[in-house]
DNA sequence: TTAACTGTACCGTCTGGACGGTAAAGACTG
DNA sequence: CAGTCTTTACCGTCCAGACGGTACAGTTAA
């Protein structure tokens, strides 16, 4: 039997590690190989060329997102306020997977950008569904990007106690639009 | 007297608009060289190296934005709507720069995130002191944000109909948390 | 045996940057 | 005011290194 294919996996780690961490430019197939602890040879074996890389990362992000979405539609609170709860970035693998999304999208990426947009219309859809207006629904959304925003850009506060008062806020105003 | 350095300011242009429609990584000294009509030779007398365009770039931003910041505080409806209303991304030159930072920012240029940093701050002390209410500003700044990242992921539609549509929904959210 | 690698040696292209040259506008000097 | 010097504002070329990708021979574990 063939060894099982792990190294993939940590292919894909090392390069999503290196995006959120050093930026895209320093995902370069040798700093993926060895951040992986895998030779390029062995990269080149698993991705035959950097695009697979990419794809392989986008589709992972649109399989999260799908999970989530069931989350949110399940959760007893609501979408909205579960959507809202989870987008302090919290470092998860949907976390990390959207955030290199994001970044992809920025790098002119192809694909990228669709990824994205379908994330954020089934987002929206669940939120709507939710709270039933569209203004709300838009205003939740806005704040939820807003929040990835400033997570990307390193502009959230390091301790969670900080993130959680942030996170308060903008539930607390969700209370209000939406009683 | 010495000839007045025009090619300075296309060769910022460039840069700026390079960065903006085909992401940092395209943004290579020939590229902003060729964009700005000048010689790469011409380009390395006015930025002895890549990271003084970057600088330049930074700089330029906290400029605008400092004239943006009198500008929120002196308006008639109050900081707080005037930020959202000029929040939907219109190409004007703060618009611009602003996305450059952004993207400067997630390329991990040096000083990028400080300047980005900075600058929220201002804006959030700006809307604070209109508001009143750190639950409101929170709310109004994220979905501030919301906006520049979906335009910098361009997912906002390419009407203006469409854009206003969004912009009055967001400014209808803010008549609803700050009456 | 075979899939899953490692390791090395390349190749063509692109990139940032170094460098030497040049044209012209002032400034200085006689 | 003519001749020379200096500074500014560029141009064009060259180069070392990095990058994506290829090729292929050897190694390991199920």
């Amino acid at each position: 039997m063939p060894r099982k294919p792990e190294a993939r996996q940590k292919l894909l780690a090392a390069f999503e590690h290196l995006v959120l961490t050093e930026g895209e430019r320093a995902a370069t197939l040798d700093a993926v190989a060895a951040q992986a602890g895998v030779s390029k040879g062995g990269l080149l074996y698993h991705f035959p060329h950097r695009q697979a890389l990419v794809d392989a990362a986008l589709a992972r992000c649109e399989e999260l997102a799908a999970e989530d979405l069931s989350r949110l539609t399940a959760s007893p609170r609501g979408a909205a306020r579960e959507f809202l709860a989870t987008s302090v970035y919290e470092d998860s693998p949907l976390d990390r997977s959207l955030g290199v999304a994001f970044r992809l999208v920025q790098a002119r990426e192809p694909g990228a950008r669709e990824t994205c947009a379908r994330v954020e219309r089934h987002w929206y859809h669940a939120v709507l569904e939710d709270v039933g207006d569209p203004v709300v629904a838009t205003a939740v959304q806005a704040m939820g990007d807003g929040l990835y925003q400033q997570a990307s850009m390193g502009l959230l506060p390091e301790s969670s106690a900080e993130k959680r008062q942030i996170l308060e806020r903008l539930l607390e105003s969700l209370e209000r639009l939406a009683p």
